[in-house]
DNA sequence: CTGAAAAAATGACAATCGTCAGTTATTGTA
DNA sequence: TACAATAACTGACGATTGTCATTTTTTCAG
């Protein structure tokens, strides 16, 4: 799947497109797109944009996860999304006409297409479908952004531990999630230290077994409980 | 400034109006938007639209200040967002064609008008100023929302109570801050009686005076230090 | 103005969770 | 394949913060 030559990724066949705000909202011919994105290969931990600094396009994910941060006062990272394949990212910053406040990084290797700035607002323009799409999106976002503060200040950690990695098993889909630690604890809210406490409690209660660096949920009905709701 | 009447409200001088995306965004003649909105009187602790129904319109506050809030499993509010005079409330869940994630209620006596769903819809897709004004406004509250999960996740109570007087009082502005201790609480992502007692300590540290309900701030720099950054 | 209801405040106590310091295991590369 | 670097894990300990129970103060309606 991976193409590290980075020239022959086209939008007419390609995998993450259903899953798309393209495939979805856009009725207009995927070969205009193809004409205005170029394609790239992505190393793991590899940045695609940063805090601070001015978005010049949008991504959109062909192949691979990416991770979303802020960060916090003293630097910590503090993970508010993970990208899968048919995500636009970087978009949000282009509209507000601010630097980035977050900072996306490859978690794996990745294909990642990129749209001029632009020719994406043209395209927002003279497209009311997609428009629609992207606010549709914006709108989505922002109710699962509260409800994720929610989480955060009102769920203890075991409990946002049970939760995110429900949101996690769907975003791995059939693969087993693969996070480093860190990262995990950093999409939690919490200490490495104590994530790693509480996987091992998760394993002894047989909620899942820990393959090293990959998680597979065994008993997912239990997880819902402790998660609540 | 109030007015019990629901009557004479007028676009053209509205006071929030410089405040407003209409005022920013819209060219568009005040009396425009006159002709289609319905003003309303509430009383303190009204609801303005809850979790779970379905957005009829938008909603624009002339005066007053209302709490977005969502709930946790528990029953439990987590205030996101205080809206002021000026703000437009209620069109996200319009765009995602979802149920409101979230509620709406007012903190004191308000008047907001009311702009249906359809005159709203045409607005936005007519006047791409004000779309655009729109689409900056998600943008920008995705960012903020970012930085809110950031907070709820790495900062202490301490230094969250510290963050946010300050936002509260850029909000409350020229008044002082006047909300229960409850609401205060449930915007921090804390249990009451915490803030209650670190209300106190911030007192003995000559950062703030208690005038029972309304906070009045005495040291903001100490503020600044306390939150961080 | 008064009494009931709501809100604010206080105290005691325990559990969760973060920090620090150190060990073991895994990974990637020369 | 070995070794250096990185990540995973363990233990000890204390501070922060939530809970429950109770008292005091404030608010508001009659």
């Amino acid at each position: 799947m991976l193409d590290k030559s980075h020239k022959n990724l086209s939008c007419s066949n390609c995998s993450a497109r259903k899953d798309s705000i393209f495939g979805n909202y856009c009725e207009c011919d995927a070969t205009d797109v193809d004409d205005l994105k170029s394609s790239a290969y992505y190393k793991k931990n590899q940045p695609v944009f940063l805090e601070g600094s001015f978005p010049r396009g949008v991504y959109c994910l062909n192949q691979g996860k990416v991770k979303i941060f802020a960060r916090g006062d003293e630097g910590k990272e503090q993970i508010i999304h993970i990208a899968k394949e048919g995500e636009i990212i970087g978009f949000r910053s282009m509209f507000s006409e601010e630097p980035f406040k977050v900072s996306a990084s490859t978690l794996e290797e990745c294909n990642i297409c990129f749209i001029n700035k632009e020719d994406f607002l043209n395209m927002i323009d003279t497209n009311p479908t997609l428009r629609n799409g992207i606010m549709k999106e914006l709108s989505k976002e922002l109710g699962d952004r509260a409800m994720f503060i929610t989480n955060m200040a009102q769920k203890s950690v075991r409990e946002r531990l049970a939760f995110s990695l429900i949101i996690l098993a769907d975003i791995y889909g059939e693969e087993q999630i693969n996070l480093t630690r860190e990262d995990m604890a950093n999409f939690i809210g919490t200490a490495t230290e104590t994530l790693i406490r509480l996987l091992k409690d998760f394993k002894e209660e047989g909620i899942l077994e820990i393959h090293t660096r990959k998680l597979e949920i065994t008993n997912k009905e239990k997880l819902f409980k402790i998660a609540g709701k």
